[in-house]
DNA sequence: AAATGATATGTAAAATTATTCAATTTATTT
DNA sequence: AAATAAATTGAATAATTTTACATATCATTT
């Protein structure tokens, strides 16, 4: 039908926000905000997603959505940076962001998003290869990654 | 028999050399190299090692060894660190979790935990004494001081 | 609008993966 | 060393996931 892109949407953010250990869970979860497939759409659904099936350290299994890597702006703000590939990824929880960096370079990159100045984000904290990104209140993620000059693959 | 050990080195080695799609696949690989096992213990030892099967984009499949691959051992240095006392407290604060150590430790330990490669665990930044661990949304502290190998008493 | 081609999805079956149970080996304790 | 506990594994089975096929829906062209 056309629920197709409303549903995948659905779908990353339950798997952001809740363990989710097999198909017929997530077909529930699906189920109970009125969206009725059947588990062969989700197959194809976590395929198109790229969400992969990992094992926990409880013993259980989870669906996890692809990592937000693939970086690289052409010519983007940290350009020589990140051109060089020193950002390697860049996640969410909750209202921060997590960018993860090579060894060394995270108070750099660090240096260079503050020196932004951008009201959108109030400040970052780096340790040696990640950086915590505190964005404002009401701030996206995706005004931080287009903020970041980022051109990320979240499945498709 | 004896040769577990042994085995989940070769498949580490084989799934990072090789595109393994199936576990049919890589009881083959291993076949060929005369190391004789059934499609249920390579389920077992997938599990162990948190291999997850990602869909790739060209319509197959893949397994993946989990990011930062320390892959054989099977506790740890963590659990080296924590028995010996240097993890003094950890309490939680929203999704975040604060872990406090004793002086200097934090960055050792950070590394620790980074390198169990965990998927609960978004990113740290440590200080001197003091590590910020980023949780992924939908964690809970439960899971994360299971993570963590961790029992303290809760409150109290 | 009709025709055509591409998408989306359910059903059922196939394929794959996880687990139960029993047996065996290995390690630890007495 | 004997006894006991823990770990490892295979066989069989259960559970889960993927896919072939058929239909239906949607989009585009004529």
């Amino acid at each position: 039908m056309k629920n197709k892109r409303n549903r995948l949407q659905i779908i990353t953010e339950l798997l952001r926000s809740t363990v989710v250990g097999s198909q017929e869970e997530l077909l529930n979860l699906l189920a109970e905000r009125k969206l009725n497939v059947t588990q062969a759409t989700l197959s194809r659904d976590l395929k198109l997603l790229k969400v992969a099936k990992t094992p926990l350290t409880n013993g259980t299994y989870k669906y996890v959505l692809p990592p937000i890597t693939k970086t690289i702006s052409p010519q983007g703000t940290f350009n020589h940076l990140t051109s060089h590939g020193a950002v390697l990824s860049i996640e969410f929880s909750g209202n921060l962001a997590v960018m993860k960096t090579k060894p060394g370079y995270a108070s750099a990159i660090a240096w260079d998003i503050d020196n932004k100045g951008s009201v959108e984000i109030l400040g970052t904290i780096a340790g040696d290869d990640t950086i915590l990104i505190i964005p404002r209140e009401g701030v996206t993620r995706e005004q931080i990654l287009t903020l970041m000059d980022i051109t990320f693959s979240e499945g498709k």
